[in-house]
DNA sequence: GATGAATGAGAGTTCATTCAT
DNA sequence: TATGAATGAACTCTCATTCAT
């Protein structure tokens, strides 16, 4: 009995936990459609499939949809970035696998969200109040590119009269969305190439 | 009494003229410090010190303000590209005129906005329902960058096997607002040396 | 078994009793803390150790929880007027004594309740609906004092040319909590010398 | 001209302030019938005959509604015991005076909602936070009922051996709105029967 | 019988927009 | 022309109540 009440629990847990998984997948399709503002909390239930108290069962409130969106997403990138530095020897070829990760691969919807949010300046203030740990998230993912960078520069492969945190930071904002989805639209074309026109542009331009 | 009237009429006009161009300024300092849904038309009014109701006599609506901006900026950067045009000799010299008027001189707030506004996707709706004119404007600038870049690719100074649209695409989303302003913050660098970083990356990535 | 199924019943009905009071005494003190409109349910559940839904076996609604309470109250103060009607010999004395015993004695917090909840105008309409056995109740309370009154009359202890109705009443609203409360948080006073005040000023208002 | 934009100012000023004041009437009508929370700021404005956002231009929100009209209330007492000062000669007949304007006087109503607002617990809360003044003013009513008693008791007309502070607290809660309701409704007495009955009961009470 | 996740009506509040003055 | 009081649609969030497990 005891073993089939865990059972049950566990059951009931993981429910939960696809049912919060889905919330948040559907909050971000609507956030990117409309924007945070012109989402409202009934479009993300009714869309679920829920009622919007259901959704307050999982999250204290609307600005904790998007943190909660943020902080999973970043989660996602540092476990991809782990995947990386295993899979890649250089650290070139690390810094393009993630760059392919975020603009060409599965991410990159998720990547756009993820610049809209961080560029909107109402969002600032909510991760001021709210997302404290957004910031460490967003530090430690700058902090591994940084890695990277110092390595290359180490090696020899990377000019080290550039400063490092100029090189992350310009690595970091190659692509912006909107770009991207222009070059996209025109047809020309196809994702990987972007990503990898884009990536040589970013490597021969901090080569030694 | 026509010269007059005609007098009174230009003074008016004129009078106008400036008002309308305070709102804009305000407007734009506002949104900068609040983002576009949290600030009212009320607090706008009241910094530039008229009444909410004058200012939709200038505007027919929030929105309006927006793209009013927008097209304000992107004009003033055509302007200002012509003027590099003529100063400077070489494309790449022109693309780092423009490069530093954008990120290191006076323009570099509205440079903060015109990116917020642009990646936000509550904006995207926005633009397309209401500023059709908008995206001519961004075209032509679009258009003249590449035009520099053809250019440059002609002289031989960049590399011709790399498409153009995608070193224009590069060469516009350089510098984010928000990595730039991180890199500031950390007190390294004054913005002179981060755009011309910045522009060294780039421009070895493109040379031929 | 019919004997061990009845014993088992019993039990289970004592507990369910138990269970009930437990509500009640529970719902009366967080009543008393936050006010019935600020109290939710869930709190109630929470604080007797039961579920939200267990709540409602026991009583149909929140409504009905006070209504519950307050009958509990009332059927309390007619229990020790019957007490008072025994020990004491005049009626000045079981007046007195249920005086005490409502604001001095144990009972003084639920006349706190009672009496905030009498007050109220939201609760009024619930009793219109709801509570027809409460003016039954109440009115039976009300009769009792009025026998005394009546009684000490004919004893020639009170003034004859009051009428008994007014006398009631002013027995009834004698302390009203808050100006009770005030008193005591004062300071100089303990409950029994507040009441043996305040009585004195009644007992000599309507004495022959 | 500035004469008559004086007056203009003045006129609007002055319906502003009348409008004001319907709202606080209106609200306070619809306070009595439903209580504080069944009270919809829908059901204020469409009664006033305003929209519910012209509420917001008056008040902030609905607990300043409260109180407001609780204040505007204590005001009136004030204001009227002032004039029972002057009108009546000694401290019992202005008191009485006090009971008669309280009770069977136009302020009757308002001294059922005056009652039921300080009596609920979830009132107290809210004077906790925001209504700091209006324990000002309910110590000054206190205070000056307390004056005449003293002023009473140096005369020799009332009991010197009675604490005032009891008296006092036994004075403001002579009749409570529901009993004195109660009474009405019965049909043997007038508003002033009551009043004058009780007060009767307490000054023999009270006197030496 | 007991649970607590799900519901959804309804609350207070905001603010872009309008329009009589 | 300039004003700002008035509007009311739309928002987020709460919580009494229900019901499948």
């Amino acid at each position: 009995m005891s073993s089939s009440s865990q059972v049950h629990r566990s059951l009931k847990e993981k429910q939960r936990q696809e049912r919060e998984a889905l919330i948040l997948k559907v909050a971000e399709d609507v956030f990117l459609e409309r924007g945070y503002h012109d989402t409202s909390m009934d479009e993300i239930a009714s869309r679920v499939g829920i009622a919007k108290g259901t959704v307050y069962l999982h999250f204290p409130g609307k600005d904790d949809l998007v943190i909660a969106i943020f902080e999973r997403d970043m989660q996602e990138i540092l476990r991809q970035m782990d995947v990386s530095l295993d899979c890649q020897s250089s650290p070139q070829s690390k810094l393009e696998a993630l760059l392919h990760f975020m603009y060409a691969g599965l991410f990159s919807k998720r990547t756009q969200l993820l610049s809209s949010i961080y560029h909107s300046a109402d969002m600032q203030r909510l991760f001021a109040e709210k997302g404290s740990c957004l910031r460490v998230l967003w530090d430690r993912v700058a902090q591994r590119v940084a890695q990277l960078l110092d390595e290359g520069k180490e090696r020899g492969d990377f000019d080290p009269t550039l400063p490092t945190s100029i090189m992350t930071s310009t690595f970091l904002s190659l692509l912006s969305p909107k770009s991207y989805e222009r070059l996209l639209a025109d047809g020309h074309f196809v994702p990987d190439d972007i990503v990898t026109h884009t990536g040589k542009i970013f490597f021969r331009g901090i080569q030694a």
